[in-house]
DNA sequence: GTTTTTTGTGCAAACGTTTGTATTTTTGTA
DNA sequence: TACAAAAATACAAACGTTTGCACAAAAAAC
């Protein structure tokens, strides 16, 4: 089904020239006279030449390909990741390989192993749900390829960490819900292996502790992130614990709760205020408007398609992690007057 | 910074056979004898052989890449249509690169160069906005690439074409609010040489025609797929129009409209129905619910994919157009009583 | 027991590049 | 004009596979 393409030998024959001296000029390579690059370059654009990366890749051992991993391209927060990641590479030259593992660690094992088998320079990561051990990721260590993790990240695994502030934004989440006046204040959580949902959970309990308010293990939720746990969390901790307050680790959790305590007519935010996580954008148009954390995906994006470049220039890989910055959005939810 | 790896040629080495029995056993050859196939197996797994996929494409011509254009990554229905390619594409052994346009014409050239530098054995493609000339899509048929279009497509490229059913969506939709009572009803199209945002129109008009009521030029807004859009719109026709019905070829734009008629206290659906296309998820949860056509993303990815496979078994292209169904979701937007 | 067939391996070339080294051409200098 | 140095090009091997063909050993047929 494939037709013979044009190489750099049908160039070089064309002009009566070695395919090397093609090559060279078509690298730009300071060893081969202007005129001839000009010439080549003329040549190779007429043939319409496409330079086969596959054989070059394969000669020079380089590769312009970086692999990522991510749970769900469809997901709001890994889309837009996904985008700011291209945004950087794709302008550097480089391409990108995506695969997802709908947050199995069979599959992510999986996805490693196609990345490497097609010799990317480097991956782009971001754990499943399922991921706690760290075995799968020692072919990568050991093949030397760059790794790059982000948001759902581990110490365990050396190289870059893009994270966000988590911690930073549930601390202004849940102070802003005490600021406004709750004093039981119930915590939706993930899945708590998850540093992502650990670090949202230290986050509210920090900024209790700092209001002198008693961390109450009754009122923290776990694995409550999507929607229709977020209803069952009403009925079940939200109404017989006389919450006043409700920090979500997720807007959809935060988004069920909303909708069980409206069909269940108490008052948001008089009797209950309530704030989310992740800035959905659907968070500014249900009714009360959701307060959340806003976390830059695209940004997140950028900034681990840098850390990959400066990655792959280096030796050894440095094991930082930097963080991105998120905003607490104030909404009616968790306001009472209209100020806002 | 890449370690070498371990080849067909080492594990030859490692026991004492060649390398071509090598690579048979481990494409599960017949002509090689059982017992080494596994011995082979054996010593693969146990050095940790990662099959080269660029010297085995290299070579054997052949590729399991297939590359997506898609205008972007971060859009709800471009991302869960990738997620719906992939789903298919990944279990029957072939890689996703994944090139996003922008909607800018160049982008999607320079991205159909990448494609075809990297080997990719067919292309899906949704085109950008910008698109209306095709002369970059003659090298793809030239190299005789297996191509695939997806829902913004074009009958001058060759090959399976995967669409929405926009036509039968859009009469639905107004047929719908023509049977709740709308007189004078609005059209917010897109940019109408897009084969998505003409079929619209056309469905919108023959909804009318066949009702009997006169397409009325003035309450068609072109380029109304923006929020801003659908608010501006609202300003300049809805209400001097005395319009009492817009069926929107975006939910965003719809949205825009909502938004605004609220502000100017005009009754939704009392005075004005309104119905979107799309079925985003912001859809269920806007106030009033938004009537919406629901579009099957993940299903349309899954076909893209299905035909892809497909094609790359044939010689010759099939132009064939593959609809896939819509659903028209009735919501308070449009429908006066409680009873949905 | 010899010949034919079958079965399993080995040999070597090829895919399209890149790149170290050798060779030729050009340039500069005396 | 001759010669060295510099510049440009050519040669050939290599990257890791796949694959047609040759070949040997084993099995089957006579």
């Amino acid at each position: 089904m494939v037709k013979k393409r044009v190489t750099i030998t049908d160039i070089a024959l064309e002009m009566g020239i070695t395919p090397s001296t093609v090559s060279r000029a078509l690298a730009g390579n300071q060893r081969v006279r202007v005129d001839t690059r000009e010439r080549v370059l003329n040549v190779a654009a007429k043939m319409g030449y496409q330079p086969n990366v596959l054989a070059s890749s394969l000669r020079s051992g380089r590769s312009d390909t970086i692999g990522m991993v991510v749970p769900r391209i469809n997901r709001h927060f890994f889309s837009h990741v996904i985008s700011g990641v291209e945004a950087v590479l794709n302008p550097a030259g480089y391409n990108l390989l995506i695969s997802q593992t709908h947050e199995r660690q069979e599959h992510e094992i999986k996805a490693f192993s196609t990345l490497l088998r097609n010799r990317v320079a480097g991956i782009i990561v971001s754990h499943s749900v399922e991921t706690q051990t760290f075995e799968h990721f020692r072919q990568i260590i050991d093949e030397e390829i760059s790794l790059v993790q982000f948001d759902r990240v581990t110490e365990q695994v050396p190289g870059p960490r893009i994270v966000n502030d988590n911690f930073l934004g549930a601390l202004r989440s849940t102070q802003h819900l005490i600021k406004n006046g709750c004093r039981r204040i119930a915590h939706f959580a993930g899945a708590l292996h998850v540093n992502v949902y650990e670090q949202r959970l230290d986050g509210y309990r920090y900024a209790l502790e700092q209001a002198g308010i008693d961390v109450d293990p009754a009122l923290i939720v776990e694995n409550c992130i999507v929607q229709e746990a977020g209803m069952e969390a009403v009925e079940n901790v939200i109404v017989p614990q006389q919450v006043d307050g409700i920090f979500a680790a997720s807007d959809l959790s935060a988004l069920g709760a909303i909708r069980t305590l409206k069909e269940l007519n108490i008052a948001i935010p008089e009797k209950v205020k309530i704030s989310g996580f992740a800035n959905e954008p659907f968070a500014e148009m249900i009714d009360p408007t959701l307060t959340s954390v806003e976390q830059n995906a695209f940004e997140m994006g950028n900034q681990a398609a840098r850390s990959m470049i400066e990655s792959l220039g280096k030796e050894d890989p440095v094991s930082e992690e930097i963080h991105i910055p998120v905003r607490l959005i104030q909404r009616r939810s968790s306001v009472l007057n209209n100020s806002i």
